[in-house]
DNA sequence: TATGAATGAGCCTTCATTCAT
DNA sequence: CATGAATGAAGGCTCATTCAT
């Protein structure tokens, strides 16, 4: 792929991600994406195959983006308390450079689904929960983390999350720093072996 | 309103909460919609003004519904602790005779939206987590739970219920009434005073 | 028919003739007629076998009025010259109680078409006319008018007069006897004889 | 716009006038237009923002030519006499070429309405009329025309020039001149001032 | 005599996509 | 590499009419 395509590609897809967030992905046609990219539309038929194959890559690359964002803080940690936290932490920190895309990705995972009716993504979006379900089990299984249902657990953390970003979007005045720490505290809480009394 | 009328009009919100749940909100058109009742597309204009009308219609039928169930499970209990429970309770009890009204309410909540591109259904969403704060204000007022953010806790707990719902839609083995206890157990480290050591 | 029947029937006329005047032709469907009726949808089908015989009857109400109304003032006069000018006043004078109804009547043979696309009251509409050429005639060979078409003045008077309609419908504070006045003169000074220099 | 374009909204333009002719305003569905064009329904959607958009157009542009073509023939006129008749011969030389395109236009602005119900051709209708006033009055005032209310008598003059049109549409073999002359004949005596006896 | 209920046809418009240039 | 032009399908909605009650 050449330079110029690699970068109408990504002119495309940050327009596609302005465009879902501001109007929703109901709205979202091709005619207003391109009109938010000041293109024409068969330019996006150009060098998108069809609608989905956009979408795809504006998942996949907000996505992708974020995990490799995330890996460095994962790794820092040594206990499985350590990673929850950096988890959390990082995911938040991640959210506060990336509002716009990170809302487009969520509308689209919601709401984009196949011919027959499925969502398509559904795979991409349980691949974050996994992750957090093998965190936590190692956590238990070191004897950090009481014995929780992991996979509760993790939705849970997950949906935490994915609350701030909502509540940010609906209330932008938001310290998402201190939004960060109440919910590192809520889940340390949360999974911490019960005091003994001794 | 005639009783033909009105079952009429039940049996088409039924029709739009199964199309909803089935393909989503945005392949629910009201041809869909029709189909599914076996009507003809032009008895919905009839008995409702229009898409709005209906959709207005199904999401104030299930939430006020689902209010109604939960208000005796609170009332009765007397500490914001036992209230905490029932709440999580009871809500996850209506879940489990109501999977497919409640998705599609959760699908129409976040994808209407008005003519101005802004959601329609913002507020009726924000309701339970603003009785959610005040349970917990009350409970940090009388002492029982610790000093969280109580809004960055009534989202959470929010999130985290409507996080076994998409669950148990991904899984439908999911035993919710043990994963219920999980959010409670959960929930409940998560707000208590710290013991204190002495 | 009943006594009844033709009260309704009379009642829905005017309820159509309202609505034509105020929404226009293209606006007034029977749901609109019947709702400014405030009856039932039906009650029009039942008393009218469709809408083009309701419009039919609207068209001939008003227009056999009128006539009927006219009649006198012309039988009064002796001479053409005098006929002409009865004829424009009381036009007129017609006019000025029945703005509505005439308004609506002219919207409708305007508009309203057979299924094959040719105007309906294409022959009613020309009656006026016809009768107009008659007492042009009349006068020329009476020797009171000069040797113009009669067709072309009686084609312009009609629309003269209905040019009054027009205006005040729109200036509604129009003088309408004036307005009638000035008509008379000015199809005096059109028809009449030129003097002789002698 | 590009050459292509121009053909297209012209030649589309050219089939909604054939087809207000043809059937009337409203029966001039974008379907029948489309199908007198012989081209698909959505050709004219791409072409123009909407429906109302075309129309515009079609009166626009008729009116435009309208006007240019009759403005040499009154600027060689000096006399305010001249002039009125040279108002009335060129309109009525213009419908002689313009049949078709003056009857949809006399149909649009007749019919079409804004949202709000309200005529929306209004002021480009009453246009003509107001020029009229104003050569009227300088008539007056230069002394070659009588006292008469300078607005009854353009509202009659241009309801006598439309006169002809409607009579030329319903009577194809009539001869236009003569109907002209007639007019130009009538409305002379109509305006001139009375021949003092001396 | 009246009407609530239902319906198919048609309305204008938006859409993703294809194609020739 | 880009795009103007075109299109059929589908969208929500209004309409006059029919029918059983």
């Amino acid at each position: 792929m050449s330079f110029i395509q690699a970068a109408r590609r990504r002119q495309i897809i940050g327009a596609a991600i302005e465009t879902v967030t501001a109007v929703g992905y109901g709205q979202s046609s091709l005619a207003r994406i391109a009109e938010q990219a000041e293109i024409s539309k068969s330019v996006i038929s150009y060098h998108f195959a069809n609608k989905d194959e956009l979408l795809e890559q504006v998942v996949a690359q907000v996505m992708d983006d974020w995990a490799a964002f995330m890996r460095p803080f994962l790794e820092a940690e040594s206990t499985a308390t350590g990673r929850l936290s950096a988890y959390i932490r990082s995911r938040l920190a991640y959210m506060r450079d990336n509002q716009t895309r990170l809302v487009a990705v969520a509308e689209i995972i919601v709401n984009h689904r196949g011919p027959d009716g499925r969502p398509v993504f559904a795979e991409r979006d349980a691949a974050p929960v996994a992750e957090l379900v093998e965190l936590l089990r190692s956590g238990q299984q070191a004897g950090e983390f009481r014995g929780f249902d992991p996979v509760v657990l993790a939705m849970t953390i997950t949906q935490g999350i994915d609350g701030a970003l909502t509540y940010w979007a609906d209330h932008p005045g938001t310290d998402l720093t201190a939004y960060g720490e109440e919910l590192v505290t809520l889940f340390g809480l949360a999974t911490q072996q019960p005091r003994s009394i001794s």
